[in-house]
DNA sequence: GGCGTCTCTGTTAACGCTAACAAAAATTGG
DNA sequence: CCAATTTTTGTTAGCGTTAACAGAGACGCC
């Protein structure tokens, strides 16, 4: 099958120079005559000549490919930095290949590295939120630009983060400003920074206030997770606020609450984390923590790119920080 | 920078072949002598030789990538929907590209296509849900494979669906079974095919079983717009059971059904489509169709490998058929 | 034992592009 | 107007792989 497009020394011969000019007109050259360019740049419309990337990965040795390797890109937040990411990449001419991984652990992060390798992408962006997923990265070659989104902040690998902690900080001191003498936490799967980082800057909010944490309950980011820890909650009437790890933790918690007929905020009031789009039509709306995906998104690629320009693979690091949506479901305590 | 890793000539000096044997060797070709292999396969993991795929691609004229064309990868159905096809051919040994695109008109998704043939992929996947996306398909080279998912039944193009109108009318009919006199419906934007294919399967429902459909309210996918058409429904005492077009719609509808007082089920009864894993946990637990993206994605993977075999652009057409999951948002009405 | 027929391995030539160098053309200065 | 530059263009040689063909052994058969 397969006719073969045009090649670049098709466009050549039709605009009448050699195959080179067709190349350094391409690439933006600066020493191609006015007039020249405009004949190639007509012969290449005419051809309707698309360069074939394979042949100058080949020769260059990098692709315009940036190699990401996720998770469950299903959830939420991965969904989110994924489809910002692509959008810059596009921008900035760049395709972005996807390597999703089951889990994230050393193996499985290893292989999807590996897969990217082989087909020379410019640069690899790593959303590995777990501890084992750090390993994995260690024994990377060197040479390779990379990134990793959320990841250990304890290694010493160019990252960019939400501010997990100023977060949570932001929607624990949200609820002790309405007036409630404690905050407790339904926390996401405790391996994750996110998780972690979430419960530090909730105690911290805490301890600030002069406040000893209640044990935070651990959950998994799911809503069932959230509904059990709700069941919990709803029967504990000392609790009059609760911080989610992540929103759909809150959406089950909500719906616990309502099947003890605890209302929110009246009696409980509850702040998720991550704003998404249904956040605000859940019942009552939920108030919660927005993090900017886009701006973590270029974050990270402005990170790849300029490690793939100058080769230097500084251990930079980026910190976006996250924004409190109020909404209805906080209000003060009763007395 | 970028020490450059070995070469298969590097691989075949270790073993003391030729590179041709080691190339062998890699594509599994039958006449090689086991204990030439088994050298072959030593030099490679001492070397740490990794396949150098543009080199491959540039020779064959193919990659080993698949690309993707789909709009909004952060919507829970395309999200899915990626991630299956990303798993399905990760098994097949194939990476997968995005191309999100911000809109689905023509320029956009020829746009994205574009760039995907660029990079030679192997072939394209055009999750195509709108009217415009359609015409750009059209004008494609003849010998690209292509699938389309979700696209419009009426083009001659390989396209692999979710049975929108099977699930619609299993929605339906599973409110009329439980004794209402008639359904509503909360639509999809029209000019998706998954839309028209819901609003179909709706209608078909209450015709079939005698019944005069009400104008259906058209949103637009988001709890914005489900909310806002839940406005109206609580307003109309005439109105016991709605079907939403996906479950996002009907949190939005259940929302404003709340704030209006009305109770649901008991009230009014609400369906949603796609079983959003959240779905379990709204107020009350939603009753849903659920699609299965795993099958949507490995008919299409499959059906696009068969083309990058074979060659042949047969105009194939697979559907796939979504199940009824209840939960507690049906009722019977009261009388 | 010679000869065809396998099975295995090696040699050579692409694939389409960029980098490095070489040559030609245009420009400048005296 | 000629030499010395500078700009523009062309030529050649790979990049790492597969495909096509060629050669070398091993084997069976007459």
């Amino acid at each position: 099958m397969a006719v073969h497009g045009p090649a670049m020394t098709d466009v050549a011969r039709l605009a009448g120079v050699s195959h080179q000019t067709v190349s350094r007109v391409l690439n933006g050259h600066p020493n191609v005559r006015e007039q020249t360019r405009l004949r190639v740049r007509a012969a290449i419309a005419e051809l309707g000549y698309r360069p074939n990337g394979a042949a100058r990965a080949l020769v260059t040795g990098r692709s315009q490919v940036i190699g990401v390797v996720a998770q469950n890109t299903t959830l939420y937040g991965p969904a989110s930095l994924l489809a910002a990411l692509e959008q810059t990449a596009a921008e900035e001419g760049f395709a972005v290949s996807v390597g999703s991984v089951r889990n994230l652990d050393h193996r499985s992060i290893s292989a999807a590295v590996e897969r990217h390798l082989s087909h020379r992408v410019a640069g690899i962006v790593v959303i590995a939120p777990v501890e084992s997923a750090g390993e994995a990265l260690e024994r990377l070659p060197k040479d390779v630009p990379l990134v990793t989104v959320d990841g250990d902040p304890s290694r010493p690998v160019p990252l960019v983060t939400v501010d997990q902690v100023a977060g949570a900080r932001a929607a624990t001191q949200h609820l002790l400003d309405a007036g409630h003498r404690t905050v407790w936490h339904v926390s996401g799967p405790t391996d994750w920074f996110d998780s972690v980082g979430r419960i530090d800057g909730w105690r911290q909010a805490l301890l600030a206030a002069g406040l000893d944490p209640p044990p935070p309950m651990p959950g998994d980011w799911s809503a069932a997770s959230g509904y059990r820890c709700g069941q919990m909650l709803a029967r504990m009437p000392e609790v009059t606020a609760v911080f989610t790890a992540n929103d759909h933790l809150a959406l089950g918690v909500l719906r616990a609450l309502h099947e003890f007929g605890r209302r929110v905020p009246h009696e409980i009031s509850v702040v998720g984390f991550d704003d998404v789009p249904e956040a605000a039509y859940f019942i009552p709306p939920l108030t919660t923590v927005r993090p900017d995906f886009d701006a973590v998104a270029r974050a990270s690629l402005q990170m790849l790119l300029s490690q793939i320009e100058s080769g230097t693979g500084g251990a930079l690091r980026q910190t976006v920080a996250p924004a409190l949506v109020a909404r209805e479901s906080v209000a003060p305590p009763r007395h």
